[in-house]
DNA sequence: ATAATAGGTAACCTATTGGTTACATATGAA
DNA sequence: TTCATATGTAACCAATAGGTTACCTATTAT
């Protein structure tokens, strides 16, 4: 969970998943036309990726073909909405309202 | 959005929202009790939720009380949910076999 | 076989993170 | 007023992140 919150806080790997949600099966190269940074830079980027399970990638010859993968982002987004799910709806102020009577240390 | 997801990367600060959320008001002190690192090193994480939005604080007397913020979480849930709609639900599978005739660059 | 292309690895640098200790400030209690 | 409590600030340190250049490897095309 660390990871994947982890990679989702950079606003060029989101990017990255933008781009490959759009263009599944995109090469490392086709990723890295949308940056200036060195395609090294871009690297890292899509290992953090991958090791976060947001992309997958498969090696089709010498080109390395990417695949966006939402299970982690599934994961996430079942485990908070049922932990947080009163929260999920804005219930912050009525929810701080309650509690200023308690006072908890 | 990068502060928020970077402030979420880290499972003790996840731990602290927890406690917040369950005992809204909580004090710094409070906090650190369920934590072996030193006072500070839990401020520094208070901080860096509170700069993400998750946590909110306001001092009484000497002591600061702690609320946690859904609206960052919410906010991120629904931009998200729009965006990757079909993702949420799923269909990676199919979304890939979809995708291996196109085969972009 | 040779060259061009696509990707990977290594070594390095700077800035940020996450922790520490020591000290400072402000408020509540005796 | 004096002491204890609750929090805040400063300076420091090691590890990680995010970037670079230089070089290596593997596959495709001529």
């Amino acid at each position: 969970m660390d990871k994947v919150f982890q990679a989702l806080s950079s606003a060029p790997r989101r990017a990255i998943l933008d781009i490959v949600r759009d263009r599944p099966g995109s090469s490392v190269g086709h990723v890295c036309k949308f940056f200036d940074v060195s395609r090294i830079a871009v690297m890292k980027h899509l290992n953090v990726l991958e090791e976060a399970g947001l992309l997958i990638s498969e090696k089709q010859g010498r080109t390395r073909r990417l695949y966006f993968n939402s299970a982690p982002i599934q994961m996430i987004h079942e485990r908070w909405t049922s932990e947080y799910s009163a929260l999920w709806a804005g219930h912050l102020t009525e929810f701080k309202r309650q509690v200023e009577a308690k006072q908890g240390t």
